[in-house]
DNA sequence: TTTTTTAATTGAACAAGTTCATAATTGAAC
DNA sequence: GTTCAATTATGAACTTGTTCAATTAAAAAA
């Protein structure tokens, strides 16, 4: 009587029972990394909570790192799109930037210990099945504070010689010292103040 | 009849042992992380090769990544204390950044493979007997750069708004960030200009 | 020299990430 | 429904960083 999706594909059991799995084992991931940290979570204790062997883990994601980016890279994705969105023309140069990096930090203050980690182990990430997404995301990150630059651009504050490309990583090497820093102590929110 | 230094203390068999032993393993672990990589070297091939047991690695290091920076921290502070030398008064801020940083590519060039895992591994390297001093010639380096600033500022080009400390510190970062893009890739020199 | 105390050395044992040959499951063909 | 092929799941086995109780070597005391 019901009928699925007509024009999509039939999802068999096959599909079904990857996709349930993949969601157990990031669930799985996400509490216990949460709960006990990335060093004091074993593999083992991930296959057990999500219900699958061992093995299985592995096959979802290429290894133990690979598992934590698994987790991250929805939401950083979702964090840098949203972003996008709010970059307005009418905002200042400053408002924008402050926009962008007050929902970086709140991601971050959400999950500190996971954010440490993923800190960590983003530096020379090249390797494994996320790492892809993840540069990307960065990239696109980069580009939008670069676009925000050249708004306050056409606007009034102009700063002339160089390219927004420029501007923009240069603005997001120093995002990324400082959060590091941020992240290096325990508390919460105020330091936006010195971007 | 060949009397030791009669001021210092009578050196015994067992400090000079414990020298040597460091050395051993030092060497040995330098060679195998350029030769193999860090990931591929294993303990107990640098216990071999240094002729100790392996339990002895663990007396001088407390783990494998501060084995790493046992042997580079020797060689960062020697090229801090160099550059701290040359800082000059007559030279201009660009000719001081440029010899800072050509000091480290240098440094980083001769030994890609161990820079890229010094430079993944520092990210909140805060625990372990070597992060103490790594800490401290880093924010040496953050001071000298300050400093090369404050220099400029007393000649000609002001920039009036800021403290040398943070100045110092978002130079750095550039730097930081810059250097890892650097080697990224995998070739020389050429890149210094976009300081 | 012999004994005693103290410090340094060691490798077997342990823990946890990762691999891989084997088994179970699903979808297709008949 | 049965057979076959292809995909997916699995945990025993392997590797490697790290610990620690037992051993050995050096220094001090007798």
């Amino acid at each position: 009587m019901a009928l699925l999706d007509p024009a999509a594909r039939p999802i068999g059991q096959r599909e079904r029972n990857k996709i349930d799995k993949l969601r157990r084992i990031k669930d799985a991931a996400r509490e216990l990394f949460i709960a006990k940290g990335f060093d004091d979570t074993t593999t083992r204790e991930i296959a057990i909570r999500a219900g699958v062997g061992l093995g299985t883990v592995f096959v979802y994601a290429a290894n133990k790192r690979d598992l934590l980016f698994l987790i991250v890279n929805d939401e950083l994705e979702n964090i840098t799109k949203e972003a996008e969105a709010s970059i307005s023309e009418q905002a200042s140069l400053l408002e924008n930037l402050l926009d962008v990096s007050r929902r970086h930090y709140e991601f971050f203050r959400r999950q500190p210990a996971l954010s440490r980690l993923v800190l960590r182990e983003m530096v020379f990430y090249d390797s494994g099945a996320q790492a892809g997404r993840f540069q990307k995301t960065r990239e696109r990150l980069i580009e939008l504070i670069g676009k925000a630059a050249t708004l306050a651009v056409m606007q009034e504050s102009a700063s002339p010689s160089e390219t927004s490309q420029f501007i923009g990583w240069t603005i997001f090497c120093i995002f990324q010292v400082e959060l590091r820093r941020w992240l290096s102590h325990d508390n919460p929110n105020l330091r936006e103040g010195l971007e």
